[in-house]
DNA sequence: GTATAAGCCTACTGACAAAGTAGGAATTGC
DNA sequence: GCAATTCCTACTTTGTCAGTAGGCTTATAC
């Protein structure tokens, strides 16, 4: 039952970006620095997101990262499906990921997992990278107009 | 975000001893049998859920295992706590095994897995062993109050 | 047109935990 | 005494997580 460092500095890195400007990139070195996180760590998880389309890049010389949407339209649910891979304590009840389990369907079990994650899939996709910043010491989300990135 | 296979192993031993009378000792090579676990592996799961005080064991010829309290009294959220440490996502939101986080109290994150957290015990912790027994395909559990829905 | 600051890409590695294996000792019933 | 059972402890295997490493590519400023 853990989350792992992927999701916990990914959402970091979003948080952080959420804070900025979508007009003003954010370059890796300072947001590993921020968080303390090993910056080529770091790297791969912010291609990941980028990939994700999450977030978008710019190379070169004052370069760095900026969201691709909205705070308010990011859910931490998607990142952790992203960078986790699965969301739900085990792969039969998983829409992602799903795996059949050898005692389908007289498992007892079913029941109780399809529970467990209904209730955190009811979280974590209800919850915004917005939300969380409010409850940061970052200052508040700058309002993002759709500013129509590729 | 996984159950280990203690857990999972764990509940359905529970699950199958809940499906017999409480004076007939269950031996742990019928339970591996039944749900094809390796027997040594589910010795050791069982060692532990005795010195637990879920079950109580009877060594010796015609021994074996049976619940010391009802299925109706031993809840899911209990048995993955001991089998597999912890519940929360995050080992800051944890009750039993609490472990600060560097960015306290200022990380936006601790909400979220709060959240997430409050979600999953509330059903783990209210989910019984009667409750799974229901809906698997052993016998009834003996003198049960069905509650399971949906 | 070169220096520099960024992201991009892929391969490798060390540590740790999960999942099992193994072997026998102790206990009990017939 | 023998067989069936639990009890106990140590070992092994395997896979994943959490990084490390090193170089390549792209863009900007001068």
């Amino acid at each position: 039952m853990n989350v792992s460092t992927k999701s916990e500095y990914g959402l970091r890195a979003l948080i952080y970006l959420a804070g900025h400007s979508a007009r003003e990139a954010v370059p890796a070195r300072e947001i590993a620095e921020k968080w303390r996180v090993p910056i080529k760590y770091l790297e791969q998880i912010l291609k990941t997101l980028r990939d994700g389309g999450f977030i978008t890049a710019q190379v070169g010389v004052g370069g760095g990262y900026r969201l691709s949407r909205p705070a308010t339209l990011i859910t931490a649910g998607e990142v952790i499906r992203l960078l986790d891979g699965r969301i739900a304590p085990m792969g039969c009840v998983s829409s992602s990921h799903y795996e059949p389990c050898e005692f389908e369907p007289d498992c007892g079990l079913k029941t109780l997992w399809a529970r467990a994650r209904a209730a955190l899939v009811g979280v974590l996709d209800q919850t915004t990278i917005a939300d969380l910043c409010t409850s940061a010491d970052r200052p508040q989300v700058i309002s993002l107009k759709s500013s129509s990135k590729r």
